[in-house]
RNA sequence: CCGGAGAUGGCAGAGCGGUCAAUUGCACCUGACUGUAAAUCAGGCACCCUCAGGGUUACGGAGGUUCAAAUCCUUCUCUCCGGA
């Protein structure tokens, strides 16, 4: 499948690495496209707060401004605001019929992210793909509250794409004409671990109709977070099925999913779009994936490799000997191991090279 | 040579009669990270026993006081700061 965007078409599958505060953090753009990664996602909220949109409209748009001309998707702020809001409760942090409402932890300034914002925020960021205002739901929480959080998508979804269709000057019969141009919608299906309740999202959702359809609500900060307490294997029956409800040839879209195991699963079932934090996060910590029986842990179709052990300290080869990327082809694991020790930025940044390439490479191995 | 201060676990540095196998930081070891408020977080870090727990050595060396000493006394060694 290609998606077609206002940057050049997307080949699926694909992995788009989290440049949440506007970088792909240790590496550089050009680092990152090196890497054999084509596009990459930011966020709404966190460029509103620490730009601006109004700012990076007047830079240009975040492609001038990034130096990346390649696909952006820009999330919608709802899976950090609620993320923000469970680790801080408190009588401003709070979701109403509204939006979402909290207090800036870094400058205690109240804010209100509702749908319609969301969609004007993404509009000035001018990114390609955009997605809808959602209510990620706690997957152990009452089904009362899931259910509401459902309806409340499903809500917001319909007001963010009424202002979307505003903000571009369309009609609806427009916005399912092809040949009109314009950047991609994203609803998020939610429902959390309930196959019912994921039903009603899926349906109600397409009924209102959007370009590419994501998969919602895992995994969350929380200690009761999902992994934690239902096996993988449940995860995984559960993407089958949201993966199933999706009709047509729409894109689907894992957010935030996963690690490579999670990916080849998802992959298989059809999924298209991916995006995660782990390769640039783990890197930093240390810990690289790598080919089977490279690693000191191994997995289903990779190891990982704990780069800050002793293990390696007179290891003088590359992280992963099939590997070409810059880090694999110019340093070795004890000296990789040193700088991430250290707490080096260049060793930051030729683990997190490394670990796009690896996703990459996994991902290209789909690719027809 | 005289006067003063001090010697604590890999390092720095608390503790100054029992609640001290010893606060804390760094270093070190291990693990976790899934739409990144994570270059973060958690655990470990004298030795032995199978965990709870118990047992051995330990706060420069050697003696001593005390039911009990890293903490008090004597002495030795060494370091630092002033004065000759």
């Amino acid at each position: 499948m290609q998606i077609s965007t206002l940057h050049g078409s997307i080949p699926t599958p694909t992995f788009m690495p989290d440049a949440t505060y506007g970088a792909v953090k240790a590496v550089s753009f050009p680092d990152v496209a090196k890497s054999g990664i084509t596009e990459i996602v930011t966020t709404t909220l966190h460029l509103e707060q620490k730009l601006g949109s109004e700012y990076v409209k007047k830079q240009g748009g975040l492609h001038k401004f990034f130096g990346w001309d390649r696909p952006i998707l820009t999330d919608s702020g709802g899976f950090q605001v609620f993320s923000l809001i469970h680790r801080n409760p408190n009588k401003f942090n709070k979701i109403s019929d509204a939006g979402a409402s909290f207090l800036d932890p870094a400058t205690g300034k109240y804010s209100l992210l509702t749908p319609e914002t969301s969609m004007i925020i993404q509009n000035n960021l001018g990114s390609d793909i955009q997605v809808v205002l959602d209510e990620p739901v706690v997957h152990d929480g009452a089904l009362s509250q899931g259910r509401e959080a459902v309806e409340r998508t499903t809500a917001w979804a319909k007001r963010a794409k009424d202002k979307f269709l505003a903000l571009h000057n369309l009609t609806s019969a427009d916005f399912d004409n092809p040949k009109v141009q314009r950047p991609l919608l994203v609803a998020v299906i939610q429902g959390g671990n309930n196959f019912e309740l994921r039903k009603q999202s899926a349906d109600s959702l397409q009924e209102i109709g959007f370009d590419i359809y994501g998969f919602g609500g895992l995994p969350l900060h929380n200690s009761k977070s999902w992994k934690n307490n239902a096996p993988t294997g449940f995860h995984h029956e559960l993407l089958h099925y949201v993966g199933s409800l999706v009709h047509g040839d729409k894109p689907k879209y894992g957010l935030g999913i996963g690690t490579p195991d999670d990916l080849e699963y998802c992959i298989k079932l059809g999924w298209h779009i991916f995006d995660t934090v782990l390769p640039t996060r783990n890197a930093r910590h240390g810990h690289l994936y790598v080919s089977s029986g490279q690693g000191d842990a191994p997995y289903t179709n990779y190891d990982l490799l704990h780069i800050k052990t002793q293990r390696y300290a007179d290891d003088q080869n590359p992280v992963d000997s099939t590997c070409g990327c810059e880090c694999c082809t110019t340093v070795s694991r004890a000296y990789l191991r040193h700088l991430i020790r250290i707490n080096e930025s260049t060793g930051h940044r030729l683990a997190s090279i490394h670990n796009l390439r690896f996703y990459a490479r996994l991902i290209e191995r789909f690719r027809s």
